[in-house]
DNA sequence: CGTATTTGACCCGCGC
DNA sequence: GCGCGGGTCAAATACG
């Protein structure tokens, strides 16, 4: 099984974090769920809970404790939804998404503000931390993602991938993987936008295979000798830039889907990872199976 | 040929 | 206004 933490980012002001936390509110993204393989849809923590996973890792709790956990909480989350207003990044007129729920059915036309929706900063992140590398695999999502770019991120030294979802055209979620620089072992999963489809019963025809890597070095006429990696860890990644300042901690224990099952293996690099980027590291990350981590069969 | 990945260039928001 | 950093674009390339 896995463990991971979900903190969601919504468009509220500072100090609903703690109202929300203490208040065993919900996050108000009604339709989470759906980017972790169809999984449950946010749920409300406990009191005590909330704070001690805010503060540090939690110890982790039965796999069957899941479901019923997640049962009670269910109702809450078709509220607020607003607050889960994807952006539309080039919408500057309409400004209007739709918005696909837990249960399947859809919330088309939420209007927001466009002086918000103007804002990277304002659109919703929803940031999932692997606790272990293997879990990847596991905790892939069910929609195809296609990798779109990929950055050295300053203060750590692993690169960040970007994946766009490539089930719908013109869908806007995206998806942000990147290693814990203080934590190898983990990996930080960054949703942006909802998707405004369904979950896609199969995937584009090359979706899920693995591209063997090139064993010859690509040719690239403006090739710089930029060195990727970037030195001098910081902080922690999960909770990322200050202005997130309404953050909702949740603690998800997810089951591995016994539906699907893994198509590739992880080697397991531990904390010696090389830092270059032919390293194992950008393997997974390269890899598709890695990015949707479930067998598809037709 | 269709689709995915790579990667340098470009865009944009933000802080100074 | 400028520089920095993060996010995205798109051409080149790889793969089935």
């Amino acid at each position: 099984m896995i463990y991971l933490y979900m903190v969601e980012m919504a468009y509220m002001e500072e100090g609903d974090l703690e109202a929300i936390v203490k208040g065993y509110s919900c996050s108000g993204d009604a339709f989470s769920g759906e980017s972790s393989g169809g999984f449950s849809p946010s749920f409300c923590l406990p009191d005590d809970t909330a704070n001690c996973l805010y503060e540090h890792e939690m110890d982790t709790t039965g796999l069957d404790e899941l479901g019923e956990l997640y049962k009670p909480f269910y109702p809450c989350c078709t509220q607020n939804l607003t607050n889960s207003v994807s952006v539309p990044k080039d919408d500057k007129k309409q400004l209007t998404h739709g918005c696909l729920l837990a249960n399947g059915s859809r919330a088309d036309h939420i209007r927001i503000p466009e002086s918000k929706a103007k804002s990277k900063k304002n659109q919703q992140k929803r940031v999932v931390e692997l606790v272990k590398e293997d879990n990847l695999l596991s905790q892939s999502d069910a929609w195809a993602w296609r990798k779109y770019g990929q950055k050295p991120i300053k203060g750590s030294p692993y690169p960040r991938s970007y994946y766009r979802c490539s089930s719908s055209k013109g869908c806007l979620a995206r998806k942000q993987v990147e290693r814990n620089p203080q934590n190898p072992e983990k990996f930080t999963i960054t949703y942006t936008n909802e998707h405004d489809h369904e979950i896609p019963t199969r995937r584009n025809s090359l979706a899920g295979t693995t591209r063997a890597k090139s064993s010859k070095p690509k040719p690239s006429i403006t090739k710089k000798s930029e060195k990727q990696v970037v030195s001098s860890p910081t902080s922690n990644p999960v909770i990322t830039s200050g202005d997130e300042s309404s953050v909702v901690v949740q603690v998800m224990e997810v089951p591995e889907m016994s539906t699907y099952q893994t198509t590739g293996e992880i080697v397991g690099t531990g904390n010696n990872l090389p830092t270059d980027l032919s390293s194992d590291f950008d393997e997974i990350l390269n890899s598709q199976e890695f990015i949707n981590g479930y067998l598809w069969n037709y």
